[in-house]
DNA sequence: TCATAACGATACGCAACCGTATCGTTGACC
DNA sequence: GGTCAACGATACGGTTGCGTATCGTTATGA
């Protein structure tokens, strides 16, 4: 049931009432992180809060680490990759979507909770890495293709270059507790994203259009 | 003792005695905070950390909030800001300052409790946004300088450039858990900040000289 | 030298949560 | 319709931390 290898059991449930218990008992653990966070997290309060007996949750797993880290694991985020416009509208559109989970969604309210719990432990460090890396995964390929065909520079680092797009939002999220502008992917993406090398040299935006 | 005003107290304080159990007290918040976090951190473990009796720490504090809130007000990170060299050489200056803060330092490790404790509490989310804004503004400033003296586009934004500039170290840092390579201040510049404008239209490196 | 106050240590009752065990109920499957 | 497993509820002893009170010790400043 905690076995890292396995999200979803290979074998399905016999009873029903299994996976069902499952589902709400994860539900209640990530609105009690985002509520009070991984250190106040307690069996009894998640119980309490899914509606289930204590005895129930300890039938499942052994304790609130790995409770945690399968509630975790349950986090998705579906991407959807702009697949026409210019480089700078798919690159703004996929922001959007960023900005979106970095502002609120179930992951936002869990974030400083699991930032915490991966701190102190390894496995959850585990699967936070995983979520943030194929999240920008997407970025950092969208902007690779681009730089192949030419539609950067060729002195980009599209890695660095996605870590500063997402980063912007992730700053202001965590340390300056601003409300993200709807307009704001569109401006970090005109502030950060380079022009597109121009074939011969001449006068022209060094930018993507400013806004 | 506690009041959000006044970080020392206006009139000196008497007896060292007392000045000196603050001052231990403060330092083992710190680390407690960044060995067990926010949720985990007992008055307790403090006094015992701090090897003193339970009671003096209830004679200057109400509680553990108040008690971390003032810790946080301790830490101190200044800034030293480079006043020779060009734009992109005290950029760099400045962002290798934040890395270190970032990676290595008291409020590294404090950090992500801090992020927890600020999702919480107000009081502890003033502290940890004064704190950053702080920081921000040296970096905003010289880039703002930069911007009206024409080392940089008249389009750039300072405050979107700095909040990517530092974004990738943050991103690094909480998300990925990569060490920052102690080159990785450069690198980022030499990728997010652009090239002086040419007075006249010519063929030239488009970005800061690339590394 | 002396009065004072901050100190560390310790004990207290209280509350919360731990993880386990028990038990009657209920829903699933044959 | 009968069997059985998963369920919720509840109680248990044990542990931990709370915040307060007390007390003898010790450093300070008059």
């Amino acid at each position: 049931m905690v076995d890292a290898g396995a999200v979803r059991p290979a074998v399905a449930e016999q009873d029903p009432r299994v996976e069902r218990s499952r589902r709400v008992i994860l539900e209640a653990v990530l609105e009690e992180l985002g509520a009070v966070g991984y250190g106040a997290l307690t069996i009894e309060s998640v119980a309490a809060r899914a509606g289930v007996g204590k005895s129930t949750i300890y039938r499942h797993w052994p304790g609130k680490l790995a409770l945690v880290e399968d509630a975790f694991r349950t986090l998705k985020a579906p991407v959807m990759v702009p697949e026409t416009g210019c480089l700078r509208d798919r690159v703004v559109g996929l922001l959007e979507q960023v900005a979106l989970l970095v502002e609120e969604s179930t992951y936002s309210a869990c974030m400083p909770a699991l930032i915490e719990a991966a701190e102190r432990d390894a496995q959850v460090r585990d699967v936070h890495r995983r979520f943030s890396a194929e999240r920008r995964a997407v970025l950092v390929d969208l902007l690779r293709d681009a730089l192949e065909s030419g539609e950067l520079p060729a002195t980009t680092d599209p890695e660095i270059l996605a870590d500063g797009l997402v980063g912007v939002l992730l700053l202001r999220r965590l340390m300056l507790y601003e409300p993200l502008d709807p307009a704001l992917a569109a401006t970090v993406v005109d502030q950060l994203l380079p022009a597109p090398p121009a074939r011969r040299p001449r006068k022209g935006p060094r930018r993507a259009a400013a806004r």
